[in-house]
DNA sequence: ACGATCGGATAAACCGCTTTACTAAAGCGG
DNA sequence: CCGCTTTAGTAAAGCGGTTTATCCGATCGT
């Protein structure tokens, strides 16, 4: 009934548990004859080494974490999980590496960090002072930041946000609108500060706003959905500080800020210019098809799993440049209207 | 520089290793000032149980594994795994459990279970008589399938696609189209044959047409992504054969087709109806939205969760009844165009 | 005053595998 | 035919926890 172990192929192919374990391991140091047999009786048994068992003395498990700072089922409303774990994904399977999601557990990301049986972290969005990367180096394991601020103590993968963000607000402003509205990111962990990425993008959208000699609005906040998007245009300002123009920091929210200003019986870009943050697969397909800031989160991924596999294999801690973000130009966006609040 | 282990902590706080174990286990078992102390040590010295260690002698890693059966890229390129996650995730954290994703190890899914320390495996897409489900069961890990075929060794957990195919069928022909395509999934694995759920889907639409008095039309297959529905646009039948309307097994793929179709300069819904399968949540808001068989793919989720965790306090193995299936009516299908290819 | 009970703590076995010596046999040059 | 290196295989010591069985001294009932 029980798991068949090393000493059961042991016994039944006659040898010790040592050979065992070379024929898998090292089988140049096993005779021919001998290795053909043990193979053969591991397979007949059906054999497989305990996973644990080898994690713990090999001390490797061959799985690395990606240690996410909300909700699984909230985090993964947004495709920007799903590209990023495409660009992991990539790494992990020519290193033949698994992945494993490690969401706070009991409402507590320390202790699941402590649970977690992994060779490394891909941490996404924490601060490089957040309490849990301090747990993370007590322990010693080899992290890798997504989406921080700069550290000296791990490495970390970034886009040029503020960038892509101005460039977004100078669309705009070269399009004529003077009313804009800002849709911000929530901060990751209840009661605290705005996230990096967000504080980023704020700078980038504001530098371009003030640089055009206008105040910079004041932000309103909404999570990565549709849903909340819509409740965002809801915030707006009405009457005469209504916007002609929105930055919004994820595509997922773009939409829903589309859709809530037609639903007010608002044409988009007519009445509304929206211009989104990502550039989400899906953004060139909607309606109409969406303004936003391209972020290569695939790449993103990719480059931090290099990074990870690299820092585990013991090398040093230098991140690289931020990632390039350029402004996709669709149909979400146009001049800012002659009939809008301006005259 | 090692990590701390529970002799270090022993010895600094002068007691046994099994009085620390105790101390994070059975707090019960220690006296209070003892478990105090031994608490207090084990913080200053950032003590945390070794993992692997801890799976080794417990038995149960607190982890499952998601095993899927193709590359993480081309999975998580289909939103349909976000939501999946997020129904699993659910439950995981409801639980206390994490996730493991386990694509093909070295391109062998076989052997990327042996290496997967996990309590329980969510299969996706496979067939009860794979192989992997072999070394799954030999291994004896308590497994749930996902979209498979019924089986007496393992709880399914399905959605009616037959039912919401042939509902997506009679619609179309209920629009008065007479010249259908139908655009299939392809095999989970090279050289394999439909997967099961593509298999019921056709054999619905097949039972929608066959019913109206027409010969099935010879499925397209295509990949689940916008590329590969505009591929399979491209080889739809043209001419006096050319389709007026299309069941597309996905709603990525459903989208490259309507797409596609625009580029050629035919109009959705006027010159060709579109409707998808699963109704992901983007599929409201494309251009235009998306007409699709909706599939509780959350639920299925956390459905099959609840079922692993089940089966790993050792309930029995009844699978639920399928899940329903619903269509969705919106914008990309209207009634077969008398202006259409047909005269 | 004495055996029974009990709370508090521990020694040692065990989980299943890897790996470092170490040994016995076989091959080899001289 | 002898010492010396290979070759093939093994015993045993980890890896870092959990858990069972046991021990010891203090309290309790009578």
């Amino acid at each position: 009934m029980s798991r068949v172990t090393i000493a059961d192929v042991a016994s039944a192919a006659g040898v010790s548990k040592t050979a065992v374990s070379f024929a898998f391991n090292s089988p140049g140091r096993l005779g021919h004859a001998t290795l053909e047999r043990v193979l053969g009786v591991a397979h007949d048994l059906g054999y497989a080494p305990h996973p644990a068992a080898r994690a713990l003395s090999m001390r490797r498990s061959g799985t690395i974490g990606v240690l996410i700072p909300q909700r699984l089922s909230a985090v993964f409303a947004n495709p920007f999980m799903s590209e990023l774990i495409q660009g992991l994904g990539e790494l992990c399977e020519e290193h033949d590496l698994t992945l494993l999601l490690v969401p706070p557990l009991d409402g507590s990301l320390e202790s699941a960090i402590r649970h977690a049986s992994v060779d490394g972290f891909i941490s996404l969005g924490l601060s490089p002072d957040d309490r849990a990367l301090e747990v993370l180096d007590g322990i010693g394991i080899p992290t890798v930041l997504i989406d921080s601020d700069e550290s000296s103590t791990h490495p970390v993968v970034n886009v040029d946000d503020r960038g892509g963000a101005h460039a977004a607000a100078s669309h705009l402003l070269g399009l004529g609108h003077r009313q804009l509205a800002i849709v911000v990111l929530p901060p990751a962990r209840a009661q605290m500060s705005y996230t990096p990425t967000a504080t980023r993008r704020l700078a980038g959208y504001n530098a371009a706003i003030e640089a055009a000699g206008m105040p910079p609005p004041r932000p309103v906040t909404a999570g990565i959905s549709v849903a909340a998007g819509i409740r965002a245009f809801e915030s707006l300002p009405v009457g005469k500080r209504r916007p002609t123009g929105v930055l919004v920091m994820s595509d997922m929210a773009a939409i829903g800020v589309m859709n809530a200003a037609r639903t007010a019986g608002m044409r988009v870009p007519d009445d509304l210019s929206v211009v989104g943050f990502d550039d989400l697969p899906f953004s060139a397909w909607t309606n109409p098809p969406l303004t936003t800031v391209r972020q290569p989160i695939v790449e993103k991924g990719r480059m931090a799993a290099r990074m990870l596999i690299d820092r585990m294999k013991g090398k040093g801690i230098d991140s690289p440049a931020p990632l390039g973000t350029t402004l996709v130009v669709r149909a979400s966006t146009s001049e800012s209207g002659k009939l809008g609040f301006a005259n």
